[in-house]
DNA sequence: AAAATCACTTGCATTTTGCAAGTAAATTAA
DNA sequence: TTAATTTACTTGCAAAATGCAAGTGATTTT
């Protein structure tokens, strides 16, 4: 199905931009139901496997899952790591680019809190933030940077 | 295609909740590569028609652009409003619902100045927002929900 | 009255999503 | 050592969504 060629004309076609808004640049790699919630996990664990992002509570499908990891790696906001342990395991993690994405996560995890229900775990995240959201921001961002 | 049987089954998939988190919660309502766009006009135009919404640089299909202002509009992000000078054509604009997506919106054209090459409009609406961001959504924000 | 505009709707081809089975390589269990 | 299991995807297929462009009924303009 999705070869190499495939591919590439997939990513050239993301290279091609819409428009020159910021927004609209930005959804083209990222602006789908499934995309964040990849930012959002590695967030949140640092390091996962294909696996760990397959158990999520959202259950994405397998080929949704591979494609999005390569769009998302080829457009560089995350990078994958040989696992200490086991060959046969792939880890990923954010980069840079991607870690900076996370004040757009907190700012849609505060407009969610004031629409939606939440459970209690959320609510105490969002509670942190709250406290302070620069500094929660800023330790989030400096945690995920240092190796 | 779209009647509203149909549609009302469509929306009342989207009530139904992939997970309790905050951030796949507001994807399944606007997680795409369309609706952030449509808050994005609203924000600087205050009150537009679906004439004027189609009429964008991204070029959105008509059938996509009635889909999702339905979509907008029945998960209460935005309404429609009686237009002043013609019964044939409809404005829409903003709810304090959809205002509060003004971080978010924020926060994307931030992380877009970082990663893309933006028009010389762009970067000084983005170097607006840095010089003050909390006063630039506060601004917003209010100029947006007084009538 | 005819033509144009408006907010959609529709037909159709293409693309994407989602389910579930498949596959080759690596690891673990027997 | 062999067999079974795990891993990261890949694949086949049906359903759903997208995108193009034409269509439609109501309203407005010419």
């Amino acid at each position: 199905m999705q070869n190499a060629s495939d591919f590439t004309i997939d990513f050239m076609k993301a290279l091609k931009r819409r428009s020159q808004c910021p927004i609209s640049s930005s959804l083209e790699i990222w602006g789908d139901k499934w995309s964040l919630l990849i930012i959002r996990d590695l967030m949140f664990n640092k390091k996962l496997t294909y696996g760990d992002l397959l158990k999520t509570e959202e259950k994405i499908s397998t080929n949704i899952l591979a494609n999005r990891l390569v769009m998302l790696e080829n457009h560089g906001l995350i990078q994958k790591l040989v696992h200490p342990e086991s060959k046969a395991k792939v880890l990923y993690q954010l980069t840079p680019k991607g870690v900076d994405l996370i004040p757009v996560i907190v700012e849609i995890n505060l407009w969610a809190e004031k629409y939606f229900t939440l459970t209690e775990e959320k609510k105490s995240l969002i509670k942190e933030i709250k406290m302070d959201k620069e500094k929660f921001i800023l330790d989030s961002m400096n945690s995920l940077l240092q190796p």
